[in-house]
DNA sequence: AAGAAAATGATGGACGCCAATCAGGACCCG
DNA sequence: CGGGTCCTGATTGGCGTCCATCATTTTCTT
C-alpha cells in the first residue's frame, strides 16, 4: 500500500524510468505502443506524482499579481491586507503575490498598466473592475501569451478569463431582497436600491436578482430606479439623506456597492430607520449592525476569496480545473459576527 | 531576493549546515551563542523550512482517524462524503484519513472504540458527540500518548481535545433566534425548540443563545420547553404533528437537531404554516426550503469542516497553532442555495 | 596540563522527480 | 546495404532538507 513511484511504473510497465518520464511529462519521441504500457501501469497502480517532489526539483516559482483600483473603500483594503496575510503561506509553495494599483474607474489606465506587465515573468493575475474595451484587449493579449487570469469579485465576458472567483452576484440581489421582504410587513411601500456604477457587472446582478424577487413575491414593494454612488461614502450620504427627507422616504434600502459608511451617517439619529441591507463586512458596517442601524450584511469574505483565486490560478498553472462552485455568501446579522480580528 | 537555503543561513551566521540543522530541528548540543547566531541569521535572512523539501526529506506520513456515531441522518452522510471527497487530495500529502463508526449515544462503546486506536500509528482523530465519562477518559488517555485531538461540531472541555473545529452554536441559535423574531410580525405567539438530545454540548449551545436572543428582542414571543427529537425523523414528526394540531400551535419552530425529515412531513399540507428555521442544509431541508415548507437554514458546510479539521491535526502534528477562530454560519433562504451537487 | 566532555564541521545517502545527454538498437529509405 | 531517423535505456546532476556518522576542535574539569 506504499505509494508508487515513477520506478515502479517502469518496472510494471516493462520500460525504463526515462520512458516513463517522457510520457508523464509530455516530452514526445515515444511509441503510442509504449505510450499506452505507460498509461495503464500508471492506471493500474494508482500513481500520482509527488508534489513535493516535483515542486523541489523543478524549482518552479509562481508570480501572480493582483489587480486592484485605487481608492479608499474599505472592501478594498480588506483584500488588500488578505493578500498581505496570504504571502508567507504563498511563499512556502514557492508563489509570489503582488499587488498592481491601478486608478479607479479608468479602463484606459488599467489596460495601460496590464500592457506593461511581462508575460513571461507574470504566471497569472487576478483583475477586479476591469470593465472596458482598453482593458478587454489586454486581457485577451495576456491570455494569448500565456498568463492566467481570474477576475475577482466581477465577472468579464469568458474571452477574457480563465475563471471567476467570487459569489453569484445575482444570488447575491435574490437574497437581499428575500430579507427586505421579509423583515418590511405586508404594507404597501417604497425601497431604495443604491449601486455603485450601473456598468458594473457585479452590481447590474444584484439589481437584477432583487427585482426578480421583489417583483415575484413581494409586489406591494415598489423599488424605485438605481442610485448611482460611484462607491464614495459622501456621495452616498447626500443620496440617502436626500431620499429620506423627501416627501416618501423609503421603507426600505439595498446597498449593493461600496460607500456603507455614508449611507450609515445619514441613518443616524433618525426617529424611525428604513429596514437596510448592505455588502461587504467592513468595520464601518459591523459597527453598524452592532448598533442595530442596519439589518443585515451580505459579505464576501476577502481572505476566502484571496485563497481561492490563488487555487484557482495555481490549478491553471499546473493544467488542473479550478473549482468551479462560485463562493458563498456570507450572511450576517448582529449575532453571528465573527471574533472582532486583531 | 531568491528564497535563502539553510546553506546561506550558515554562511550567514558563520558555521556549519550542520549546526544550523541542530538548531533548526533542536537536536541539542549546540551552544547558547551559536544558537543565537543561527537564529539571528534565520531572522535576518527570513529563511523559511522549504515545505516540499521537508515532505519529501521526512516521507511522513500521516493517520488521521474520524470517529463519527453511525446512523442514517443525513449531516453525518455529508460528513462521511466530504471526508471521502478529500482523500485524493489529502494523499497528495501523504495524510490517510479513515472514519470509524461507533454506536451513536453511546459512551462506552465510544470509549472502547477510542481505547482500541493504537496511538503509535494513529497521528490525530477527530471526534463527533463525545459526551460522557468513558470517552472523556479515554480521550485523555490518547492525548497523553501524543494523538492529537480535535472535536468535530459539538465541543469538549479543554482536557480533552487539542482544538475545536466547527461552529459557534451559541451565535447560531442566536442567529435562528433573530430571523424568527424578524420573519414574524408584532403578535404574542408561542415558539417551539427541537433538540437532537438535552446534553448533547452544541444543542444546549444553540438553545442558549436562542433564548439569549428571545428574551432580549422579542419579549412578546413565548418559547416553550424544549422537545427532545434525539435526530430521529420519526420521533420529530410525531412531536411536530402533535404541536400543530394542539390547542395553541406554535407560530414558529426552531429545529436545532438533525431529523428534518420528519419535521418538513409534519408541515406538509398545512394551510397556514408556522416560520421554520432548521439546522444543516441537507437533501431534505433544501428541498423543503425550495417549496417554501420553511424558511431558513443554517448550515455548518461538511466540507469545510472537514478540511478544516484536517487542517488543524495537520497544524498540531507539526507543532503549529491550529487556527483559532470558529467556522462561519452558512446561511440558506431559497435564493442563495449553492448549485446542486453532482 | 592532561584527559574527558561538549560542540562543531564535514560528508554522504536518502527522498521522488526533472532535465539533459549519450549510446545503442530498431526501422526505414533509396 | 549504408546512412539516416526514431525510440529507448542508462546515467548524471541537481532541488532543499533530514538524519546519521565520524573526525576535529574547543571548552571544561580536576
Amino acid at each position: 500500500m506504499e505509494r508508487p513511484t515513477v520506478q515502479d511504473v517502469a518496472d510494471h510497465a516493462g520500460v525504463s524510468i526515462a520512458t516513463v518520464d517522457r510520457v508523464l511529462n509530455a516530452r514526445g519521441g515515444v511509441t503510442e505502443k509504449s505510450r499506452a504500457k505507460v498509461r495503464s501501469s500508471v492506471e493500474a497502480l494508482g500513481y500520482e506524482r509527488d508534489a513535493a517532489a516535483t515542486a523541489l526539483s523543478t524549482g518552479r516559482s509562481d508570480r501572480f499579481v493582483f489587480v486592484l483600483p485605487e481608492g479608499p473603500n474599505a472592501f478594498l483594503g480588506a483584500l488588500r491586507t488578505a493578500i498581505a496575510a496570504e504571502r508567507p503561506a504563498a511563499r512556502r509553495f514557492r508563489q509570489s503575490l503582488e499587488v498592481l494599483d491601478v486608478p479607479a474607474f479608468s479602463s484606459e489606465s488599467l489596460g495601460a498598466a496590464l500592457d506593461a506587465l511581462d508575460p513571461g515573468s507574470v504566471t497569472g493575475i487576478a483583475v477586479f473592475g476591469a470593465e472596458g474595451i482598453e482593458s478587454a484587449r489586454a486581457l485577451v493579449g495576456l491570455r494569448a501569451a500565456g498568463v492566467r487570469v481570474v477576475t475577482l469579485v466581477s465577472d468579464l465576458p469568458a474571452e477574457q478569463r480563465d475563471a471567476y472567483v467570487g459569489i453569484d452576484n445575482v444570488a447575491a440581489g435574490r437574497t437581499a431582497a428575500r430579507f427586505l421582504g421579509r423583515f418590511l410587513d405586508a404594507a404597501p411601500a417604497d425601497v431604495m436600491v443604491i449601486l455603485g456604477s450601473a456598468i458594473a457587472r457585479d452590481h447590474v446582478d444584484r439589481r437584477l436578482g432583487f427585482d426578480m424577487v421583489m417583483r415575484a413575491d413581494f409586489p406591494h414593494l415598489t423599488v424605485g430606479a438605481s442610485a448611482e454612488g460611484r462607491d464614495d461614502a459622501d456621495l452616498v450620504e447626500a443620496i440617502v439623506r436626500g431620499a429620506l427627507t423627501g416627501r416618501r422616504p423609503p421603507a426600505a434600502i439595498y446597498a449593493a456597492a461600496a460607500g456603507t459608511r455614508g449611507l450609515v451617517a445619514a441613518l443616524k439619529g433618525l426617529r424611525s430607520r428604513p429596514v437596510t441591507v448592505v455588502h461587504e463586512l467592513t468595520p464601518h458596517s459591523r459597527r453598524a449592525l452592532e448598533d442595530g442601524l442596519i439589518d443585515l450584511v451580505i459579505d464576501q469574505n476577502p481572505a476566502q476569496e484571496v485563497r481561492m483565486a490563488i487555487g484557482a490560478l495555481a490549478a491553471l498553472r499546473e493544467g488542473r480545473a479550478p473549482p468551479a462552485a462560485p463562493l458563498t455568501l456570507d450572511i450576517y446579522v448582529r449575532d453571528n459576527l465573527p471574533a472582532r480580528a486583531a
